[in-house]
DNA sequence: TTGAAAGCGCTAACAC
DNA sequence: GTGTTAGCGCTTTCAA
């Protein structure tokens, strides 16, 4: 039913091969053949099959996009530069969520791979042996975009957890505070989870702060959780001066916690986020937040793809982007400078 | 290099044919034939190529999605709701960003029709002449999700806009107010410009309030445009009494803008939102609005979908899916009721 | 500059 | 139950 290249071979009168070619923008063909394969291509509607055109290629132009929720502002945010990037280079994307669910996150990449995707961005929590070993089977390059993965062999594209977390909290020491309490993501996971929360507590200890378990509540970074949280910290015997979240939902939860308890941001208790969602400027005192170059790392990510996918020559497989705060109502502003 | 249909065959000592059975689950397999097929697969590695499977059998699992902007908030729901039905009828994604530009619509269809997909998804402003056209040259199922079409020829799944946009401005109506004031979408825009806009409009009129050019503005309904807009209503020699914005990041802009003038929401203006996106919950006060059920536009989208590829009967192929006011703090509560 | 022909890896009759 | 075989629509040598 459909027209085939055969097809417009035969209206042509020329052969299956220079079709390819003319279909390809191969320069080898006379420029009237080209012509008249053109018309005959317009003449008769003829669409390239890109399947057939991938089984005979052995290439799809297509990549392979897991990520765990696309209706995160976050992950939408990556998902947004990796597509922008993938487009630039002719590439599709399968786009699967995966919920972070390991055995589905695993199918995932197995269904991808028999897709014949020319390539992988892989967004998640952790990369565990059981990723390592399907990763392993593919004969195509991965990238990881945002995600922790201890043995650094897979490429990845990321800002330094630790160091964001650490400069977060320095940013509050800094203000003045000593009592300094954090919202943190749970303990499995290694990024909001660990990293960011070690980060705070290494700038406590080098700035000769006490930690103090009770100024640390770990759990999932939503906005309810935060204004859960601004309620257990306020209801302290010696409730904190400042509180960092390891997330702009959370924190926005937290200032909203604070504010229904007749508390007042930054006057009584100093706030900072995480991410630098759009959320971060929606919010009355606008939030002073960790920057995360969310769209970066996505069209980062899908740039380095694209050059292990053309073989190209690769610098540094591991690239950490620069994270900043950027400084808005939520803490007062540093006197000293 | 990869492991074929073939090497698995001559690994088992069958045919071709009972690998692809056993592959497909073919029930017409001796249990034994079955289980050394399996062996077979399994210590050789082997995974199915989907692209030769497509060409041949002509079906690829694949659907496209066509979006204007994954990093939005509503469309990111809607295509969380596309997803996860897919998955659950095992297809896969190829999700487009069209950045709602007319040329880039029509050349990711056709791309999405060169790569066979066997449905789409279709989430964008109007559709045109020109895409009615394209989509005639498919011979796949096309599902038009939030999105006007006026023939009415295509499939689609949406709210009744227009009477969302009745609703809200009654309910402002209800609560007392004849100053009222609307942020709408770009007239360019049929749903959210037009419609909604049409909406308030005949809601005054059955109410017998005049209308008043001054009381509206239409533009991007993003969060600035809300906060202009506060301050545009708010100099008029009368300002209005209440708002209604055809978003609800407009509508969170149009009470930080009230905010910041020093006056109060709801008790000096009243604001309505529309989409229920998260974030009407994350505003002091919790944000009054129209909720258009998001992920269920993308879940039927994608369920009706589904139906067309298979051939199943289908019985309205216009889905229109209720709204509804969720009442939040930024109205002040009905007296009547 | 062009054409002929051999696959790419699989499915789907059809025959046994 | 199982095997044989002819494509699916294209790319890609290799010759001409």
């Amino acid at each position: 039913m459909p027209v085939t290249i055969y097809d417009v071979a035969r209206e042509a009168a020329v052969s299956m091969a220079t079709v390819s070619r003319v279909v390809n923008g191969n320069p080898n063909v006379k420029p009237t053949t080209r012509k008249k394969v053109l018309a005959a291509i317009e003449r008769l509607g003829y669409r390239p099959n890109a399947v057939a055109r991938g089984l005979a290629s052995k290439k799809t132009t297509t990549v392979g996009v897991i990520i765990p929720d696309i209706s995160s502002a976050f992950f939408a945010e990556l998902a947004r530069g990796i597509d922008d990037i993938a487009s630039m280079y002719k590439y599709n994307i399968i786009l699967c969520d995966s919920d972070q669910k390991l055995d589905k996150e695993i199918l995932l990449i197995n269904t991808l791979l028999e897709k014949q995707v020319d390539g992988i961005v892989y967004m998640g929590r952790e990369i565990t042996d059981e990723h390592l070993q399907v990763f392993n089977t593919a004969t195509v390059p991965i990238v990881l975009a945002g995600t922790k993965e201890r043995s650094e062999e897979l490429p990845s594209v990321n800002i330094d957890q630790n160091q964001a977390g650490y400069d977060a909290t320095t940013r509050l020491i800094q203000g003045g505070h000593k009592k300094i309490a954090m919202v943190t993501g749970p303990f499995q996971d290694p990024l909001a989870g660990i990293e960011r929360f070690e980060g705070y507590r290494n700038a406590l200890r080098d700035n000769g702060i006490d930690f103090r378990q009770d100024y640390v509540i770990s759990g999932k970074l939503t906005y309810a959780a935060g204004l859960e949280a601004a309620n257990l910290f306020m209801s302290l015997e010696e409730p904190p001066t400042a509180i960092f979240a390891a997330s702009d939902e959370t924190a926005v939860g937290v200032i909203h916690g604070i504010q229904d308890m007749g508390k007042r941001v930054p006057e009584d208790i100093e706030v900072v986020g995480f991410d630098n969602i759009r959320l971060a400027e929606m919010v009355r005192p606008r939030l002073t937040t960790v920057v995360q170059p969310m769209y970066d790392i996505g069209a980062v990510a899908m740039r380095l793809l694209t050059k292990y996918m053309n073989n190209e020559q690769v610098d540094h497989h591991i690239v950490v982007l620069p994270h900043r705060i950027e400084e808005r109502q939520s803490t007062t502003q540093l006197s000293e400078e």
